[in-house]
DNA sequence: CGCATTTGACCGGCGC
DNA sequence: GCGCCGGTCAAATGCG
């Protein structure tokens, strides 16, 4: 039930705007103030398993082994500042009973017009190779800008609406020579403010030392951290991983954010989740340093145009 | 002029 | 078998 085409609305103006989002931050530079950092890692072995249609189609009840071999630890709730919308980092429970289809519009022309100019378009591969189920990692960030700066160079391929989700998802691939690496991009239905970026394959290639001038440390913040979780759900995440930064003004005024990390493991029929609520302080992830500094002119830069 | 983004069409899997 | 849906391609367009 639920009709998730109304839910557009409130939220909807202020993120539905791609390329408003300029004006917005102009104009209200503080308004909302962006801040990480919420992680999910997740990890198919073989089954293609997303958190995403967990989340959708399953809802917040997981196929959580009753044994549960490890602690759950109820996310205390990020106390965000009074300022923001401080909602739990964790909503694992997302739209209940969306199960609902609200066929509003199809953007795809299966149906009805069918007339395709041009002819059939080039026989690609014949083989069509079902690709690697590399492991997925998904990150979820709050920030008001999808654009969240994680090192490499990407190239959006696509983008496409997807149901209970009022807000469209981006599809990139790294523009790296052999590298196949994918990321996807999307916003929360339920909080527009929480951005959820989800990577896909390993990185073959160093990470490009752009960003002009300073550029991050080659030690990744992340995978140390992991690197000790990991090892429990039964695979090497630790090269994967790299957290998503919000490329934002704002983000610099957060001092201090909680970041959580929730891991969800599938191995086989076995489906094990884990989650993480760690101070950013220990996780040091937030090693935004100088990092950000020098992304910003960059940014502004960018709004200017 | 080169490259990143945009955007509609196409494709393959899956459920009805 | 058809239609829904997520994912990808590629031509066109924009931008530096
Ligand atoms: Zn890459």
């Amino acid at each position: 039930m639920s009709a998730a085409a109304s839910v557009t609305h409130s939220y909807g103006d202020t993120i539905m705007m791609e390329k408003k989002e300029e004006e917005m931050r102009e104009a209200s530079p503080f308004s909302s103030p962006t801040f990480p950092i919420s992680g999910e890692f997740l990890n198919d072995d073989n089954g293609a398993l997303d958190f995403f249609e967990l989340l959708d189609l399953h809802q917040p009840s997981f196929e959580l082994p009753p044994s549960s071999d490890l602690p759950v630890d109820p996310p205390p709730a990020a106390s965000a500042t009074s300022t923001a919308t401080a909602s739990s980092i964790l909503s694992s429970s997302t739209e209940a009973g969306a199960g609902e289809e609200n066929k509003a519009n199809k953007t795809d022309g299966t149906s009805g017009g069918s007339s395709k100019e041009g002819e059939g378009r080039k026989k690609k591969k014949k083989t069509r190779q079902k690709r690697a189920r590399e492991p997925r990692v998904a990150f979820k960030t709050r920030s008001e800008v999808e654009h969240l700066e994680d090192g490499y160079r990407w190239r959006k391929y696509g983008q496409k609406a997807v149901k209970n989700n009022p807000f469209p998802r981006s599809y990139y691939r790294c523009t790296s020579a052999r590298c196949g690496v994918k990321k996807r991009v999307e916003r929360s239905p339920e909080d527009p403010a929480v951005v959820v970026t989800t990577y896909e394959g390993q990185h073959t290639h160093p990470i490009p030392a752009v960003l002009r001038g300073s550029l991050r440390p080659p030690t990744p913040p992340l995978p140390l951290l992991l690197s000790e979780l990991l090892p429990t759900l039964g695979f090497g995440l630790s090269s994967y991983l790299r957290p998503p930064q919000p490329l934002d003004i704002r983000l610099l005024a957060a001092p201090r954010p909680l970041t959580t990390i929730s891991a969800t493991a599938a191995s086989g029929d076995r489906r094990s989740q884990q989650r993480w609520n760690k101070p950013a302080e220990a996780a040091a992830v937030t090693r935004d340093d100088g990092l950000l500094q020098d992304l910003l002119p960059l940014q502004i830069r960018k709004k200017e145009k």
